[in-house]
DNA sequence: CCTACCGATCGGTAGG
DNA sequence: CCTACCGATCGGTAGG
């Protein structure tokens, strides 16, 4: 790498911020990471907080991508639940440190953007909650006793996924879309 | 508080470690906590590190008792899972700082404590999974296609639960135990 | 349990 | 993008 460009620093942050938390990683371990001194990274970001907000911003697009296609593409409840699965483990296998990042490192951020996160977790939850409601009454999904907690209990297996699964071995990423499809279905 | 002793300390660091996580909580602000100077702590305590370590001892000691007692209790598989999902619930419902700060900040435990933890939660998972091929064998639950998998999502639910439970409102524990029961076994 | 302090490290700035 | 530096804060110790 010739030069570093602001994507790098936030990228960077992302991997730190995962692999070690926000308080536990520091300019200068950022700079190192970058083969750089920490207090050129200030000519890229303004602060280290902005470094949060940025990949927090990042990871939440993400999955606010991810349930728009899923929720686009239709279908019946079954299929579009299928598709909000199997988009959440995209994000979250193809972008492991944004995605870690925004869901174990936001509570550090400030009231305002914390809240922002927290409003877009729950349209997240809400469309979870939405595909199984329709999936009940298509008939394609068992009705289940109370639907916001089955998207709770789904998106509890979904987000847990980055601290177990490591996509060498003998399950592949379908195999492991498949296996919570049924296991939250059956 | 007329004296403060040693488990007032780990206590107090058990809160704060949930709360902001190690590398957020300073000796002073633990201090503060307890209404003492920062390094008044360590007339109880070696180092901050040390404090880390007592409290995840805690909260393994707290997961390997219920799992210790719901096994002991006998039964048929869907009783002993049953009796694994109240069990752990009320660690994590009755001691959620400890519960906390075992599942989330054991990563920054030295190679040795971290390597502790990683063998206590193997042997944790194991007693779920033994007791899904306990239940399909006697016929109590329903036949999973990989029980350590089942295992792995039972476990990803309830340790979500302090992330989003709260024990007002309409739903109570053993409504919850019951709603996490029958979304893994049906 | 506090005061007084240690060297190390923190986030960040000035100036080039 | 680096050097040189700032004040603040860190974990921890000595001594009472």
């Amino acid at each position: 790498m010739t030069q570093t460009s602001r994507q790098d620093v936030i990228d960077a942050a992302g991997r730190l911020f995962a692999k070690r938390g926000y308080h536990g990683t520091s300019m200068r371990k950022l700079g190192k990471e970058l083969g750089l001194v920490g207090s050129s990274l200030y000519s890229h970001v303004g602060s280290k907080e902005e470094l949060l907000v940025e990949v927090v911003r990042h990871g939440a697009a993400l999955f606010e991508g991810s349930v728009d296609k899923a929720r686009a593409g239709g279908g019946d409840g079954a299929s579009q639940l299928r598709n909000l699965i199997t988009g959440h483990l995209d994000v979250v296998l193809d972008n492991r440190d944004a995605a870690s990042t925004y869901l174990n490192e936001a509570s550090v951020l400030d009231a305002d953007h914390r809240n922002q996160v927290r409003a877009e977790r729950n349209r997240y939850e809400q469309a979870f909650r939405d595909v199984y409601d329709l999936g009940a009454k298509d008939g394609s999904l068992p009705l289940s006793a109370d639907s916001k907690l089955a998207a709770i209990f789904t998106l509890s297996v979904l987000n847990a996924v980055p601290r177990w699964y490591r996509p060498l071995g003998p399950l592949d990423r379908n195999d492991l879309a498949e296996a919570i499809f049924s296991f939250v279905t059956r």
